[in-house]
DNA sequence: AGTCCACAGGAAGGGCAGGCGA
DNA sequence: TCGCCTGCCCTTCCTGTGGACT
């Protein structure tokens, strides 16, 4: 017998809105093209790049090993998306041609994923089917394994590190060397690195014996000028939304105001996409300018408080005594001053009270999420230490105040 | 020129949790 | 069960530093 399953709305409201959402036309043909993750037919205006990067990367094709190669460039400036289109490519060569090429693509700063050299090699067995715990193996161990199996045909793989500077940042570049030294101790197969960074002088900072041995090839991308972006955003426009949602004073404004934060596409792409669910949520059957106003704030704004959000408390608490000590009109504040507050905050809170040292590395987290401003200046003999402030328009604020002051008032 | 301040920030290591293999 | 490994968060100890002051 069936069982009888009881529906019943616990809200008038909410069956409303859903009813309402069902009735409306949306005015978005295909939402994914707009998402960074998206591998667009044509990539604009990058041809020069692909050209490079698929030529390095051919000796694939006949068993030899292609150079390993860095490509640098800002966010948003299409380097993730060219490297993926010229895999894609590559293996779709390499299965007509019954050549084994393996590419394994991995973003080094995704967290519990690559995050350490342990999960990035495990990451690296995972995608050539080798399944390894989340913890507990000497690394050599895995290095051992990952060598082994991908020894065991004659084949090329071509491992690219998305973000490489996060990971180099956090583990060190002694990883990359052992990486180097790969195809010394491999029979048949070959392997190759491709590194994709967006800190420009990357390589600078890598021990000159990793540098001498990795960096083969280098590829720059520059920023996008407004003119490109609108051809891009045109381009992604037409398949993502029906006909005369956009216009062309809507394309430009996106493009325009991206140009003007360091010609980044993704932000493009955000801005036209948020834009359109603002429309669309106001029932409107077109973008407006307005639209595309609110959606500049709103990218800000949803960024910061899920930065906040996620915080741990410690660091919460830390950001909260920057936020009173602004509040109370301190002029400069220095990190001794948000330490003596911090600490008081512990005090009424319960926190646990931790080191100065520990607090300098958290001010210096949220400097680095853009949160707050921490320079590094020297008062003569009043010392050396940092001047604090924070880095969000007082409406931000008032979010970010709703969030952290419940837990600590 | 030397001193001194208030930290910055590197290095080493402790303690805990989670996990593996013998 | 035990020894060993890694990740993570943290402390302790230490050296380095820019520039006002003496």
């Amino acid at each position: 017998m069936q069982q009888k399953t009881l529906i019943s709305f616990s809200n008038g409201d909410t069956k409303e809105i859903f009813k309402k959402y069902l009735s409306e036309k949306s005015i978005f043909k295909n939402k994914k093209v707009l998402t960074h993750s998206y591998i667009p037919k044509k990539i604009f205006h990058r041809d020069k790049e692909i050209t490079q990067i698929s030529s390095i990367l051919a000796p694939a094709l006949k068993y030899y090993q292609p150079s390993n190669l860095f490509i640098y460039g800002s966010v948003g400036t299409g380097k993730t998306i060219c490297v993926k289109q010229v895999l894609n490519d590559l293996n779709l060569i390499a299965m007509e041609n019954k050549i084994d090429i393996k590419t394994i693509y991995i973003n080094c700063k995704l967290k519990k994923v690559a995050d350490t050299e342990y999960r990035l090699l495990a990451q690296l067995l995972n995608e050539i089917g080798v399944s390894v715990p989340d913890t507990g193996l000497p690394t050599d161990v895995l290095y051992r394994k990952f060598f082994d199996e991908i020894d065991k045909k004659r084949q090329v793989v071509i491992i690219v590190l998305d973000e490489i500077d996060a990971l180099v940042k956090k583990v060190g570049d002694e990883f990359l060397y052992n990486f180097t030294r790969i195809n010394s101790e491999l029979e048949r197969a070959n392997v190759s690195l491709v590194g994709i960074t967006n800190n420009l002088v990357f390589s600078n900072e890598l021990d000159a014996r990793v540098k001498s041995s990795l960096g083969e090839e280098e590829i720059i991308f520059h920023p996008y000028n407004a003119v490109q972006l609108r051809d891009i955003l045109e381009d992604r426009a037409k398949e993502a939304f029906y006909l005369g949602v956009v216009s062309k004073g809507i394309i430009n404004k996106c493009a325009a105001l991206a140009a003007q934060e360091h010609g980044d596409a993704r932000r493009a792409l955000d801005l036209l996409r948020v834009a359109g669910e603002i429309a669309e949520r106001s029932g409107k059957d077109k973008i407006t300018e307005e639209d595309v106003d609110l959606a500049d704030q709103k990218i800000d704004l949803d960024h910061i408080i899920e930065s906040v959000r996620s915080l741990p408390r410690q660091s919460q608490a830390v950001l909260y005594s920057v936020m009173k000590l602004t509040e109370e009109g301190f002029e400069k504040i220095l990190t001794g001053d948000v330490f003596d507050r911090y600490k008081d905050l512990c005090k009424r809170s319960g926190l646990r009270v931790l080191t100065q040292r520990r607090i300098s590395d958290l001010i210096g987290e949220l400097d680095m999420l853009g949160i707050i401003n921490a320079k590094v200046i020297s008062k003569g003999r009043y010392g050396r230490t940092r001047e604090i402030s924070l880095n969000i328009t007082q409406d931000i604020l008032d979010y970010v105040k709703k969030i952290i002051s419940p837990i600590f008032d």
